[in-house]
DNA sequence: TTCAATTTTGTTTAGTAAACAACCTCAACG
DNA sequence: CGTTGAGGTTGTTTACTAAACAAAATTGAA
């Protein structure tokens, strides 16, 4: 008699053993001597039975992690790229799914998110580029499922956020400047929308002031909106003064890289006539003509505090004591876990990530391992 | 036949369990319907079964939690009193035992604790108050044990660190005077170990310069070292000056009091005369007469995060896979979490704590209530 | 009186039986 | 011809345990 397929309990029975026990090799339960887990192996091989097709791959919890459109691809950007991919691996930690989304202001399409799978969703984080407003944020507000933002936050309101040290950032940056020797420093901003960059900007104005310096108004040019290469028209603005600056500190990396082709461009050279400094540490700042030297921002740490938070605040957090842990996600109405955590921002400290000799905008002590394993 | 004492498995035989889930009953572990308890339950009294006195106290992970001698009494020190509070809260959530101890700089008893009961210690918070050096910081590297900083930074140094958002805090309350009207603005430093101050006084810098305003020097005197009351003697140097400000920046709401007891002394008004703005969001700031204008600094959270972080460094931090809980504790070096983890810093986010009423110090809104849930 | 052997008591590991739930099957019924 | 529901598979969870283990208490011989 040839039965079509082999069941689990073919399997126990081969393998002298309960069904459970066969469940739980199957699943990588812990708590198995690898005697037995060799004895069931051998059986299913035996049998060839087939594991069921993971249906129950949708059974783990999931974190929903939104982008804006515009940032797409944001996988391969510079910045949000170690954001997410340290994301990713504190969830893998965790036994979470991470429901990677793109969202789009037009659509509105937060909804279907929700309702399709918001049952399993235990948190939501929105890693922000500044496009997605207050009122969009808000409208993710599911009872007992936290919010956090990742690189902005919301003034009045109160949504944890985990963001870099970016007032610290445009400190350290504009310090190093002054102590290359410079006095006449530009800056460029970043639109006033993303908050992470006017923060950076303020650490700036620190800088100078600790200096006694006051940035006169034509060397801070404003970016022009909606221009993809903001850093290189605000650096040509500047170009075109007869009173130059002999250093210049762009918002971001990408402001920077900008800003180096304008200076090219006019024919200068960096940093002999203009140097350059500039915030992120991204990988592309180290292979600049000549390197950039940039503060670093601990990416890959943002998102996993992210995921990290995000657990925290939900109400499947996995507590030491299994027996607290169990009454978390049963009974009582759990330590009701705050939605509304006022004001929490987790920052990350900062460093220059190049260490430029005089004079030279060269960048070395580079550093992109990550800090925090995965 | 009476025998002296009943056992467990006394227990067991009545109740018709066996001695496992006797002990479960007993250990309040999960899994066990009412029924049953209550059979044990009935068992127990029955037979007059004592539990035996709980040595297993000592069986909970610890994390140690420094705060130097200074600070002591720090359990009602207005500022690490909440910190306390919010970490300890956390640490039982995760079944961990806090270790509070203060720390001597003579006698260097960090060595103490080390060695005594280290391997239960799965962690070291250190509350710094600036005169715990960075030398001493680094004694306490044991590997595999991360060490988190409260409150404090070193340069150069890699430890992972939970801090106020102190920069925003200064930017906010030098904002807010600012916006009061006031342009003549005085600024209370603190000494310069310590970071935190350090970041503030940058932060009302920022908050100058964007309004185009470089506070001259005899405005921000330095403050006395080894003062109790430097606010006081800070603020008696600016009172003597001619020119004087018409409102004052304290760096901390202790500060703040000193100096509003000097302005009192002086006979002059406040606000009226000169108004006065901190940062602590103390209880105390809310007692005073008029009740003190300060930024919200987060301690309650900055204590729970502080727990949560170092747990999450620790190698025995519940993963929620209780397989690849089970991995972490037992094979593998596990995930060689960072003891190094590079200047990582937890922020948290700053808020007003008064609404002041144009030209009045007044202070409402206050909100001691903790944002993160027990 | 000391120290190794033994027992007693509490705790942990590695399981299981039985209940359960989700799906499938197939026959009976409108 | 579809639908419905009883009964059977199959995978999963709950509630519980035997046996091994460890720590402390006890004994007992040197």
């Amino acid at each position: 008699m040839v039965k079509s397929k082999a069941t689990m309990r073919d399997v126990a029975q081969e393998a002298k053993v309960s069904a459970t026990t066969v469940w739980m090799v199957i699943h990588n339960k812990p708590g198995i001597p690898d005697e037995t887990i060799e004895k069931v192996q051998a059986a299913i091989d035996k049998l060839s039975y087939v594991v069921k097709a993971e249906n129950n791959v949708s059974k783990a919890d999931s974190v929903g992690l939104f982008i804006e459109q515009s940032s797409i691809p944001a996988i391969s950007d510079v910045f949000y790229g170690d954001v997410i991919r340290g994301f990713q691996a504190e969830a893998e930690r965790f036994g979470y799914h991470v429901l990677l989304s793109t969202f789009d202001r037009r659509t509105q399409n937060l909804d279907l998110l929700n309702s399709g799978i918001a049952k399993k969703v235990v948190g939501f984080v929105v890693a922000n580029d500044g496009d997605i407003t207050p009122d969009t944020v808000i409208q993710l507000k599911i009872p007992n499922v936290p919010v956090v933002l990742i690189e902005s936050y919301v003034e009045g309101q109160t949504f944890p956020c985990i963001l870099g040290d970016n007032f610290m950032a445009g400190y350290k940056i504009a310090r190093h400047v002054l102590e290359l020797g410079h006095r006449r420093i530009a800056i460029l901003k970043g639109p006033a929308k993303y908050s992470s960059l006017v923060d950076r900007f303020r650490g700036c104005l620190a800088a100078m002031a600790e200096a006694n310096l006051l940035t006169p108004a034509e060397w801070m040019p404003e970016p022009v909106s909606g221009h993809p290469l903001k850093g290189y028209i605000q650096m040509k603005e500047i170009l075109e003064l007869s009173d130059r600056p002999t250093a210049v500190i762009a918002i971001s990396d990408k402001t920077a890289f900008g800003a180096m082709e304008a200076i090219r461009e006019a024919g200068l050279s960096i940093p002999g006539d203009i140097a350059v400094g500039s915030i992120d540490n991204t990988m592309e700042s180290g292979y600049t003509r000549p390197p950039l030297t940039t503060v670093h921002i601990p990416k890959y740490e943002i998102g996993v505090l992210a995921l990290l938070i995000t657990a925290r605040l939900s109400r499947s957090f996995p507590c030491h004591d299994q027996h607290e842990n169990a009454k978390c996600q049963q009974n009582e109405p759990p330590p009701q876990v705050n939605v509304d955590a006022k004001g929490a921002l987790v920052h990350f400290g900062v460093r220059v990530g190049g260490k430029a000799r005089d004079g030279e905008d060269g960048a070395d002590e580079r550093e992109h391992e990550t800090d925090w394993p995965a």
